[in-house]
DNA sequence: GGAATGCTTGAGTGATTGCTCAAGATGCAA
DNA sequence: TTGCATCTTGAGCAATCACTCAAGCATTCC
């Protein structure tokens, strides 16, 4: 590993991440990554060691974006849960983004079997994004906004698996519309969770 | 094309279809596909054409094993309703795919932006499994099961972006046990729809 | 100015990619 | 058995793969 002077690091990391999000880790060639950084070969193999270091070093910068926005909308929402319904909802409105799958699920649906290194680096950041959704429940259950007796656990996993099923459904082709309607249902669902059991 | 003889088309297909499924389109090379099905690259290309057309072939033998399971799970049921519920139940039971995501997703992920082919041969799979779980729909408004009310597409879209979360979430490693509480959680949901709004 | 240090460069490495095709094996009709 | 047509075989094709490293370059010290 070698500090990036010339060529800047987190440039290189957006640029790749780019182009493995396009065309996926096997998809994705060396020579591709020279035209998308502006790097050459031995500048990457310097500054991350390997095509598949370049790749975990990029998925975990993804995480941390996701992790980011996530707390971004939590904190600017005026409760968790209305937090939660609206990162669920600016997804079908992200332009750049809405017609691109879950990076994370990407990489766990191409390396099914096979290369454990990526599977791990997927589950790793899926588990941290799946806390934060927790995390926002119990803040939302502190504040009254929750019940109680909700299953903190069991609804985080609940509210990622109908992110994943989104992101999925957002590249079929031509599904536009439909992805807002869907991303509205999903965070109507989400509100659910205010109304308190009596 | 070349109809085969001595190399059944079927098992070479149901290899195939293994072998990609396990490391995708780019991450299985023709010398894993030799091995996965015996044959040799002349007898590969003659039957199938190319790589690309062998996994189009695979992935449509996928497509009717999907509907085909559907079907089975709606014949067999006490009514529509139930039989989707049951085919959902069912993805944590496979013991074999459960760990294993989606095909049609996979190559809808894994071909984000590029290989037109193979994003539009995902599109029309996934378009046909979401028209027969909307054929069943109507067959439970015909039946009076559910509420002829209800916006068949829409809730077949959603079903379907279910099962696609549900089979992504069923990759991560260790996901086992939860993975069976995400289905019931999902079956349930669908059962729901039984209930005639007054 | 000269020496030392360390980043940048890109031609080149052997291995592997998807794919071809001439030669050999096989089956069938006469 | 012979002749013909078809199918099977696998060595080998050019292209591309991930990756290396010696040489060139710029900067920084004295």
């Amino acid at each position: 590993m070698v500090k990036l002077t010339t060529h800047d690091r987190a440039a290189a990391l957006a640029a790749g991440l780019d182009a493995f999000w396009q065309w996926g880790f096997h998809g994705t060639s060396m020579k591709d990554l020279e035209r998308a950084t502006g790097m050459h070969p031995g500048s990457i193999y310097a500054a991350f060691g390997s095509k598949r270091g370049f790749y975990v070093a990029a998925l975990d910068r993804y995480t941390e974006d996701v992790l980011a926005d996530l707390r971004r909308h939590a904190s600017e929402a005026a409760s968790p849960i209305e937090g939660l319904a609206g990162f669920v909802e600016a997804i079908a409105l992200d332009e750049d983004r809405s017609a691109r799958s879950c990076m994370l699920v990407k990489t766990l649906l191409e390396h099914g079997e096979g290369d454990e290194t990526l599977r791990r680096s997927a589950e790793s950041g899926i588990a941290a994004i799946e806390t934060e959704i927790g995390n926002n429940l119990r803040r939302a259950q502190q504040r009254g906004e929750a019940s109680a007796s909700l299953e903190v656990e069991h609804a985080a996993r609940r509210i990622q698996l109908n992110i994943m099923g989104l992101r999925s459904f957002a590249c079929r082709p031509g599904a536009n519309e439909s992805v807002a309607v869907m991303a509205h249902d999903i965070a109507s669902e989400i509100r659910k969770l205010k109304q308190v059991p009596s």
